[in-house]
DNA sequence: GATATATTAGTTAGTGATAACTAACCAATA
DNA sequence: TATTGGTTAGTTATCACTAACTAATATATC
């Protein structure tokens, strides 16, 4: 869990454009090298591997979603306002980021190789984790609904959220996406308050 | 437009378990020779390229998905009858199909080719078109609330049915999909039927 | 403080594996 | 006799990665 070198984070982020912009087909050393204006085996002396390259995006990814998650325990509101904040951070997130959603909402890429498949699935266990803990500690609060499953709540905030991500970034981020972003919390917000 | 030969069928539907199975990267033409038992150069006598077999790939969820949308029209019950019976087809094809459902939600992985991107979003469109029709007119009908956005619903619904899925898949298929797909229905159902 | 040495981050050239695809040929069948 | 669907033996391109070398800088020793 070493700091990474301000060489790497050049490529882990070259990376991440390249994935976005062309697909993990067109991800090659030989490409990250060019973009950074360096020759192909320059690349060796900051990573071991290919593997180690991909890798370290996924650990850019842990380390964004850590830092989100560790502010909003620090917030500490109640379940719904949790809710509420972590969705608005991931928009604004993704607004200021577009390649990160790309690359972050398409794991189908990562899982093929074994170990990059586990760090992924690693990542979203964690995020299940916090929204369903908030989602069961808004229906304890009677401010969510308890009629329907937590379990089958998560599949409407997360799916419609990532549904909404996925079709911003198919379209070519041709649409507001902290505007839409907002206005579909809002109809969740109705769907999932208590009768 | 022309109907496949049995053996081009055979290549569709071993490429289709390759993808599923082991990644788009090990989609080589080599290994479909392979899995079918003939030589390299054999595939070319049925396919002019790589490409190719890959639209016919996407040709033949077109056909599935053409099959069950006009099964759907004849049937032409209500609005909120028509999007249920939806749900349950595709829990139901992707059930019998697991390859299938592992492919045809993964769509990231077509879209590094311009044509191919463009045969998936047609897809996609079409689906969207048919269920959004299906909800509105459940809305006008008065079976579904109206107080939300028809695109608002669209995204529960069909994010909700995508992530189930993806998650069954990435599960490598360890529960019953029908039967989640069933309970996940029942709340959807509660959640957008007008209060 | 000057000098020797080690480390860092780059270079050019090249390796072996594998990809998509082609050429040329052949046996069975329409 | 022409077509269909195979074969073996290649081609060219590109991949990840290595070998060997070098300039510049940091560090240690006298």
């Amino acid at each position: 869990m070493k700091e990474p070198t301000p060489r790497q984070k050049e490529i882990v982020n070259v990376a991440i454009r390249l994935i976005a912009g062309k697909g993990m087909p067109y991800l090659t050393i030989k490409h990250i090298a060019e973009e950074i204006g360096i020759s192909e085996p320059a690349i060796y002396r900051h990573f071991d591997s290919k593997h180690d390259i991909l890798m370290a995006v996924l650990g850019h990814f842990e380390t964004v979603s850590l830092r989100i998650r560790d502010q909003l325990q620090r917030q500490n509101g109640n379940g719904l306002e949790q809710i509420r904040r972590f969705m608005f951070d991931r928009y604004a997130l993704f607004s200021d980021n577009p390649d990160l959603a790309k690359v972050l909402f398409a794991e189908e890429m990562f899982m093929n190789d074994e170990q990059l498949a586990k760090k992924i699935l690693g990542i979203m266990h964690q995020h299940r984790d916090l929204l369903f803990n908030a989602i069961q500690k808004g229906q304890k609060e009677k401010e969510i609904r308890s009629d329907i499953d937590a379990d089958h709540l998560f599949h409407f905030i997360v799916g419609s959220m990532r549904l909404l991500v996925n079709r911003w970034s198919f379209s070519g981020f041709a649409f507001d996406l902290k505007h839409e972003g907002s206005t579909l919390w809002q109809a969740v917000e109705i769907m999932i308050k208590p009768d």
